[in-house]
DNA sequence: TTGCATGTACGATTTTTTTCGTAGACATTT
DNA sequence: AAATGTCTACGAAAAAAATCGTACATGCAA
């Protein structure tokens, strides 16, 4: 059964996806720099995230190195998932466009999604 | 300032935005469908929405119809922008890709989806 | 006019999420 | 050894969301 990670959560897992197995303090540090925040917060997060089984954990010396156990594409594609049915009525291609028509994207990622929309209709 | 609605509100807002100025007896006999949940809920909560902002409202008769006061590209792009952010660290075409890769789009939408491409491209 | 159906209002409760204080363990420094 | 810094654990509270019972108004049908 799948947990929907909260919002707090979600900034958790976004920077141990990033930066691998880390500390609590060093979540800490990097959420602190957005986020006006307490250290026991942040702690007592992971620890909750952890009997959910969000977070794996692993002693080291006196502290603790968290990791993610939900993977980002996962995680991706459930939000996305959702978003697309409740937003855009199940329409894909009009999140897309949405998406799109409003983020600046480079010319090689143009490309790289015009590559990916020859090969969705080549494999139909 | 932007309200974020939670879960359940943009279910309803979902659902007035497909069929315009709605009772709080249509919104809840739509979202019964689907979901088990009494009528005091739905109305409480439309009633906290309206409290809120979120929704208009007008006597008619001994009801209220409730029109949504949140456009729904407004807040497509502030769900959308926000995902790109924390699920995809700001890439839009990532998530373009997550989000075709995962679902079945009609030629027709991949069609305009290429034109898209073309415009951006050529606007730039 | 009595009773039933269908509304809203409101209060209260439950559940979920977020936040943080305090205590205790253990190294390290003085 | 005492003080200091850095951990975790735990409990509790605050805040936000969701749920629903009950009361009361009103329209309509018997």
């Amino acid at each position: 059964m799948y947990i929907k990670p909260t919002d707090s959560e979600l900034e958790i897992l976004n920077y141990l996806w990033q930066a691998g197995p880390s500390t609590v303090r060093a979540v800490h540090d990097a959420l602190s720099e957005t986020k006006d925040v307490g250290y026991t917060t942040t702690l007592k997060l992971m620890q909750i995230m952890h009997d959910k089984g969000l977070l794996y954990r692993t002693e080291q010396g006196r502290s603790h190195i968290y990791v993610a156990l939900l993977g980002q594409e996962e995680t991706q594609q459930n939000f996305v998932g959702k978003m697309v049915e409740t937003l855009f009525q199940g329409s894909a291609a009009q999140m897309v466009m949405q998406a799109l028509g409003n983020h600046t994207t480079s010319k090689e990622e143009l490309d790289e999604i015009r590559e990916l929309l020859n090969n969705l209709e080549n494999n139909r």
